[in-house]
RNA sequence: GGGGGCGUAGCUCAAUUGGUUAGAGUACCGGACUGUCGAUCCGGUGGUUGCGGGUUCGAUUCCCGUCGCCCUCGCCA
C-alpha cells in the first residue's frame, strides 16, 4: 500500500460530497476567501478542483489545541492542510453555486505549509486587474479559474491529438530546435555558437525541411507538437513563440492529408473542449472561396455569399455601375437578410466609409420593401428592374442589399470584409459556433510589388497542380500550387502542401524565383541532397494549437491560452526576458553588441 | 517603422475652465460578531499622479521628450 504522509490529502478540493458523509479527510490548497464570526470561522479551500468550505469551531469537540488561533491569523493565499471531517449542511446553509456546496469539513487540526504575502491583485474569476499586472505574477494570473480551465482543456486536447495520431500508425520525432538560418520567410531568432566563432544558429520558423527529410528517410508519418520561433511583430493572435501540430505523411494525395486531419481536428476538439464539428468540412477552390466570400478563409457560420452582377451591371442606367464594368471591372452585392431596419442612414454611412477605406469608391444601397427598392440605386431599378435586381440576389422585403463595383481585386476585398462586418453586428458571427472548412489550389507565387519580384505563395516546397509545368515565366499568376489551408470560423488554423519530391522540378522553382545555385546549396542543399536518394512523394500540414484553443475557448488572443506569454513586444514580463548577459559571456561566444542603448 | 488608446493608493477607478489637505470601492491592519459563502458592522494605515523637462503665482489637468502595456497597418515564404 501506497504511504501517505499525514499531512497528505486524502481528496481533492472539487471532489467531496454527501457520498463521504462522516469521513475524516485531508485537504491541501490554498485559502480564497476566509470569513470571521468571532468563534466560528469559515475558509474556502481552493486547489485545481474546485473549493471546500472549511469550518473552524472554537467549540468543536477534537478541535486541536491552538488551531483556532492559528487559523485566526491565516489569510488569503496561504498554503495548508486541514483535517476534519466532512459534514452535510443543512439545507439553507448550502451553496448552490459549487460542487461542493452540500457539504463542508469540519476542522480538527490545520498545518500551514506556507504563509503568503497580500497579493499584487486579487485571484478572482473575472480579471479585474490589467493584463500588464497580471502577466509580471504569471503564476497567480494562473491560479485564476478561467486559466486554469484553459491550460487543462488546452492540455486535454493535446493528449487527445497525441492519441489519434499514435492510432494511425504516425512517430512522434524530435527535430533541432538549434538549426540553420535560411533568408527566406520571417525573421530568424539567432543563437550564436561559442565552439564557431561568428556561426550562429537560427530557432526553427517551422520543422518544415527536418520533416520532409524524415518522408526521405522512410519513417513514413511524422507528427510533433512542435514549438516555433518567429521574430516578427506580434499581435493579438501572435506570439514571438507558438505551437504547431506538424505533420507529414508519405505516398499521399491531398485527400488523404485532409481527410485524416479533419478526423483529428473533430476528434481532438471533442475530446478536448466537447465540441462537436459539422462535417464534412466544405472544400473550396481558393478561386471559388475568393468569388463566393471575397477571402481565402471563409467565415462559414453565416452565407450571406457575394453574387455576382456584373450582367446586370453592364446594361444598367446606373453609370456607376456601367461605367465599372465598362472599364473592365466587377459588380458584386451581399444580401444581408432583414437587416433593412437594423441600418439606419448613419449606419449605412458607416459602412461606406469602412469600404472606402478599403479602397472601394463607394457603397451603393439599397432597402428592399414590397413595393420596390429604397436607398442609393433605387431610382436606377424601378418596377421590372427592381424585381430582376431581387430574383438575383435572393432577396426579399427586409433585407438590406448593398453593392461595390470596381475592379475584382478591390470589389473582393471591400465586399468580403464587409461581409464580415455586416455578419458581425448582425449577431450572425457567435462563438459558441464551428465551421470549418479547407480551401485548396492557392496560386503558387505572388507578385511582391516592393522587391519588383515574384515570391512564393506558400512555401518553396509546395508542388503544383500540374506536374508538367516546364515554365513558369508563362501566366506565373494562373499557376496554382497543391497547397491548402485549414479554415475555422474565419480564422487560418493550418496550412499545408503536396511537397516537390523531385529534384529536378525543386530546382526548376528556386531557379525562377532568382535563387541561384550556389545559393540553394547553402540554404536547402542537405534536401536537395537527400531527394537524389530517392523521395517518396509526400505532403502535410501544420496547425497552430494556440489559435485553435484560443478559438475554441471563446477567446480574443492567444496569450489567454499560453501559460506563460510575452507582450506585444516579446518581452517576458515576469522572467524580465530578454536580459543583458555579462561582458564574459559575449566575449565567449565572440559578439559584441552594436545597441546605442544596452538593456 | 507608422497610427490610435491607456498609465493617479497593493488593485479597480474618480478628481469641475489649471486652484484649498488628490477622493471612493476593494484589498490590507485592528476591533465586534456562532452559519457565512465576494459575510456584515466600527475604526485605521496607505500617494514620487509611470519617468524627465517645460509653461504658470499654482500642473493629475496644458506642452515636449521618454518608458511600459494594449489594439492596429506594414511585416509574419
Amino acid at each position: 500500500m501506497k504511504q501517505r504522509a499525514p499531512w497528505q490529502r486524502t481528496h481533492t478540493c472539487g471532489e467531496l460530497s454527501l457520498a463521504q458523509k462522516d469521513r475524516d479527510v485531508v485537504l491541501n490548497g490554498w485559502i480564497e476567501n476566509h470569513r470571521h464570526h468571532g468563534q466560528l470561522i469559515f475558509l474556502d479551500l481552493r486547489d485545481r478542483y474546485g473549493v471546500t468550505q472549511i469550518v473552524v469551531d472554537q467549540e468543536a469537540k477534537g478541535l486541536a489545541a491552538g488551531t483556532f488561533d492559528t487559523v485566526r491569523r491565516l489569510g488569503a493565499e496561504d498554503v495548508i492542510a486541514v483535517h476534519g471531517r466532512v459534514r452535510a449542511r443543512d439545507a439553507d446553509k448550502q451553496n448552490k453555486n459549487r460542487s461542493t456546496g452540500e457539504i463542508e469539513v469540519l476542522a480538527t487540526a490545520v498545518t500551514v505549509f506556507t504563509e503568503a504575502e497580500t497579493p499584487p491583485f486579487e485571484i478572482l474569476d473575472k480579471a479585474e486587474a490589467n493584463e500588464e499586472l497580471r502577466m509580471q505574477y504569471r503564476y497567480l494570473d494562473l491560479r485564476r479559474r478561467p486559466l486554469q480551465e484553459a491550460m487543462a482543456k488546452r492540455a486535454r486536447f493535446v493528449t487527445a491529438i497525441r492519441n489519434y495520431m499514435a492510432e494511425h500508425r504516425f512517430l512522434d520525432l524530435e527535430t533541432p530546435i538549434l538549426t540553420k538560418s535560411t533568408p527566406e520567410g520571417a525573421r530568424d531568432y539567432l543563437v550564436p555558437s561559442r565552439v564557431h566563432p561568428g556561426k550562429f544558429y537560427a530557432l526553427p520558423q517551422s520543422p518544415q525541411i527536418f520533416k520532409q527529410l524524415c518522408m526521405v528517410a522512410g519513417l513514413d508519418r511524422y507528427y510533433q507538437i512542435a514549438r516555433c520561433f518567429r521574430d516578427e511583430d506580434l499581435r493579438a493572435d501572435r506570439q514571438p513563440e507558438f505551437t504547431q501540430i506538424d505533420l507529414e505523411m508519405s505516398f499521399v494525395e491531398e485527400h488523404d492529408v485532409l481527410d485524416l486531419v479533419e478526423g483529428m481536428v473533430v476528434h481532438g476538439m471533442r475530446e478536448g473542449f466537447g465540441i462537436e464539428l459539422p462535417q464534412p468540412f466544405p472544400r473550396f477552390d481558393f478561386e471559388e472561396a475568393m468569388e463566393t466570400y471575397g477571402c481565402d478563409k471563409p467565415d462559414l457560420r453565416f452565407e450571406m455569399k457575394l453574387i455576382d452582377c456584373t450582367e446586370l451591371a453592364r446594361r444598367s442606367s446606373f453609370k456607376v455601375f456601367a461605367g465599372a464594368v465598362e472599364l473592365g471591372g466587377i459588380v458584386k452585392g451581399i444580401c444581408a437578410k432583414g437587416a433593412a431596419e437594423k441600418f439606419s442612414r448613419k449606419g449605412i454611412d458607416e459602412l461606406t466609409a469602412f469600404v472606402a477605406g478599403l479602397g472601394a469608391k463607394g457603397l451603393a444601397w439599397a432597402k428592399v420593401t414590397a413595393a420596390g427598392l429604397e436607398g442609393s440605386i433605387a431610382k436606377f431599378y424601378e418596377g421590372d428592374k427592381a424585381k430582376e435586381l431581387c430574383a438575383h440576389m435572393a432577396a426579399a422585403p427586409g433585407d438590406l442589399l448593398l453593392f461595390v463595383a470596381d475592379q475584382k481585386r478591390v470589389v473582393h476585398k471591400a465586399l468580403g470584409d464587409l461581409r464580415l462586418k455586416v455578419g458581425g453586428q448582425l449577431g450572425l458571427r457567435d462563438p459558441k459556433q464551428f465551421r470549418c472548412c479547407w480551401v485548396l489550389n492557392f496560386p503558387m507565387f505572388e507578385w511582391n510589388d516592393e522587391k519588383q519580384r515574384w515570391q512564393f505563395a506558400h512555401n518553396p516546397f509546395s508542388a503544383p497542380v500540374d506536374w508538367s509545368v516546364q515554365d513558369f515565366t508563362r501566366d506565373t499568376a494562373q499557376i496554382r500550387s497543391r497547397a491548402y489551408d485549414f479554415v475555422m470560423n474565419g480564422w487560418e488554423l493550418g496550412s499545408g502542401s503536396i511537397r516537390i519530391h523531385r529534384p529536378a522540378l525543386q530546382a526548376k522553382v528556386f531557379e525562377f524565383l532568382g535563387i541561384s545555385p550556389e545559393q540553394q546549396r547553402a540554404n536547402f542543399g542537405f534536401l536537395l541532397d537527400a531527394y537524389k536518394y530517392g523521395a517518396p512523394p509526400h505532403g502535410g500540414i501544420a496547425l497552430g494549437v494556440d489559435r485553435l484553443v484560443a478559438l475554441a475557448l471563446g477567446r480574443d488572443g492567444i496569450r489567454d491560452v499560453i501559460a506563460f506569454p510575452k507582450t506585444s513586444m516579446a518581452f517576458d514580463l515576469m522572467a524580465d526576458a530578454p536580459g543583458g548577459v555579462s561582458p564574459e559571456q559575449m566575449a565567449e561566444l565572440q559578439i559584441a553588441s552594436t545597441a546605442k542603448r544596452p538593456g
